[in-house]
DNA sequence: GCATAAACCACAAACGTTTGCTATCATTAA
DNA sequence: TTAATGATAGCAAACGTTTGTGGTTTATGC
């Protein structure tokens, strides 16, 4: 029971005292804030946040939601989440909701009746139904009967009114695309992202242009839509195929998709980047694990993670600054999937 | 400022009485409790968790610490652990050491401040090292001025008395190596987890163990230690290449350097299975990424986080039961790395 | 109709802080 | 000497709950 009333009889002042002692607000004579510090250590006391929780209705935790743990995609901007976090003294909860929607909604629910501070929010909502944009656009008011829960998302804004950190998805699908037709392709297919998300709009959105800036007319044949999983890159690569129309390179809107491809080109004899240059979108690092390593577009998920903890800080600090919408630079990185000599040495740095 | 002040006031009752209906603590007349509902709903009123957790002295909140977010092995785990806390309505707060012992150390310390009512650990300790193994061991009495916080551990248990859910590593080896020996290796390498920590060494006895079991004798010259990392396991597999021992067969200490020890052998130009089958530990998901897919022993890594985080409750709920440690089973994962035919038809279950 | 028990409800004291306000004291200027 | 100033310190209220205690009503049995 060494709470701030036994440091104070300890030292022999007031609670105010010791209070004020911790957190320096007001002055203290010298010799009471020695007995106040003595007795401190003396009873190895620590404030009760919840004690001050209660007083200064801060929690000092923010919550974080996204699709999955373990789709490496998340983990990275976790990290920078965590680590901005700690810089604040700020512990994050973190919560996974499997691409589900209902999931999803439970869980800012339950955040907005858990008094955090705020709330970093990756979400998978289908910009295609009406229901999914207006509980979007919700959550820039949400927040329980005391005070706003501040939000920031990592995700296409759709219109809504609340603070993001983002990357360029349309500009990163041209860097990809734009790569290859440095190479000399002319006849490129996508694999691309499901179109119901908008970054499958924009990434195909880039790819399109892209090409049309290069004067390539666009064939919707050399266009398969997969799901983001490696399954649905191998299945797209399969039917991409068996049409009889060619190609000589292939762009995929992730990752994943782009090494299930890989493997389809590798089960019909297809060598890479030989007979069909491979390029992915993201850089996740199985990328580098798979032979030959696969080129992307790097996506700075550490510092998506870092920069939505500072925006979502700076919104806590003053909730009643307008909107900011930061988005982060991607780069090009080229790996042997689209190596011209096919070389085969590890990128060490990679690991 | 809806408090439960304000829904007593709706509904003409005392606070007391609205606190009952709440938590059907004491029975109230079916004509308040309506009252007492629908003033909870006209003001959509919550209770607020921080004033109910000065009171009740609990956060419904655990902390876990994991060496990396990223690493494929721990999303999983979180995975389970998030599961069974959301199960309890409790949240979970993470924290990422990147298996630096001083910030573990750190974020123990920070823990220990912030009256979570549980930790979950999984440490990085260096057996071999008398501090860590003195912190290990301090770890089960950790706890603020105001109570104890019980830890629960995910890794050894080094004579500490802390519980923990755990795999036997030293059978996962065995079953390992026993694959290979059932397909007929006699020369099997072993690219070893490092040494100084308690995993690293049961992974090494287990399949010292099983060579000997089958008489088979231990040849120093065919282990290398790597650093759980894939460029380790690659870096090793140069060694034993280089070396004249010669091998049909190595079992890596995890799926990591398993990866990076198949590309060493790609590109020594040994065919995989067919010259050298590889088999890994852990079953990670880049295991059926990479070509051929790699075999391996699947750690129950959901179901550890799953019954970590229940035998957390347990013990929140009752301090003094015994220490309790579980062990989950591992199971062997056959595909093609140590496959007889060398098929190449891709498991579609594992996506 | 009365005593007794049961059911119901409210009061108020905690929980551990923060903080506005007041009280004390020493110092300094008039 | 006195009043004004400034620097410190403490009082007590407030944050939003839970819960022990006790008081009031209602039902029950005689």
């Amino acid at each position: 029971m060494t709470g701030i009333k036994a440091v104070a009889r300890e030292a022999g002042v007031s609670i105010a005292t010791v209070s004020n002692v911790m957190n320096k607000r007001k002055p203290v004579s010298p010799k009471l804030e020695a007995r106040v510090n003595k007795a401190i250590t003396d009873l190895s006391y620590s404030v009760n946040p919840v004690g001050r929780g209660l007083k200064s209705n801060r929690t000092n935790q923010i919550g974080v939601i996204v699709p999955s743990f373990s789709q490496v995609y998340f983990p990275a901007i976790l990290q920078g989440i965590q680590q901005a976090g700690l810089a604040h003294g700020c512990t994050v909860s973190v919560f996974e909701t499997n691409g589900d929607m209902d999931s999803e909604k439970k869980h800012v629910k339950f955040l907005e009746h858990s008094w955090v501070d705020g709330i970093i929010l990756a979400s998978y909502a289908n910009s295609k139904i009406k229901s999914d944009r207006e509980y979007i656009c919700s959550l820039a008011e949400i927040g329980n009967q005391r005070k706003k829960i501040p939000v920031v998302s990592l995700e296409n804004i759709l219109g809504s009114s609340i603070d993001a950190v983002i990357v360029d998805n349309s500009k990163a699908a041209q860097i990809a695309t734009s790569h290859l037709l440095s190479l000399g392709h002319k006849e490129i297919a996508h694999i691309a992202a499901p179109q119901k998300f908008n970054i499958g709009e924009l990434r195909l959105k880039g790819y399109k242009k892209t090409l049309e800036e290069a004067g390539i007319p666009f064939n919707a044949e050399r266009v398969c839509e997969g799901d983001f999983s490696p399954i649905s890159g191998y299945h797209c690569m399969q039917q991409l195929l068996d049409k009889n129309t060619s190609f000589t390179a292939v762009f995929a809107a992730n990752d994943q998709m782009a090494i299930g491809a890989m493997r389809a080109l590798y089960e019909k004899g297809r060598r890479i980047p030989k007979d069909v240059a491979v390029i992915g979108l993201d850089n996740n690092f199985p990328s580098t694990l798979v032979s030959p390593s696969l080129s992307s577009v790097n996506f700075p998920k550490f510092e998506m993670g870092y920069q939505a903890m500072e925006q979502l800080f700076s919104r806590i600090a003053d909730p009643e600054q307008k909107r900011c919408v930061i988005v982060l630079e991607t780069e090009l990185i080229i790996r042997q999937s689209t190596s011209k000599y096919g070389d085969s040495t590890w990128n060490l740095e990679d690991w």
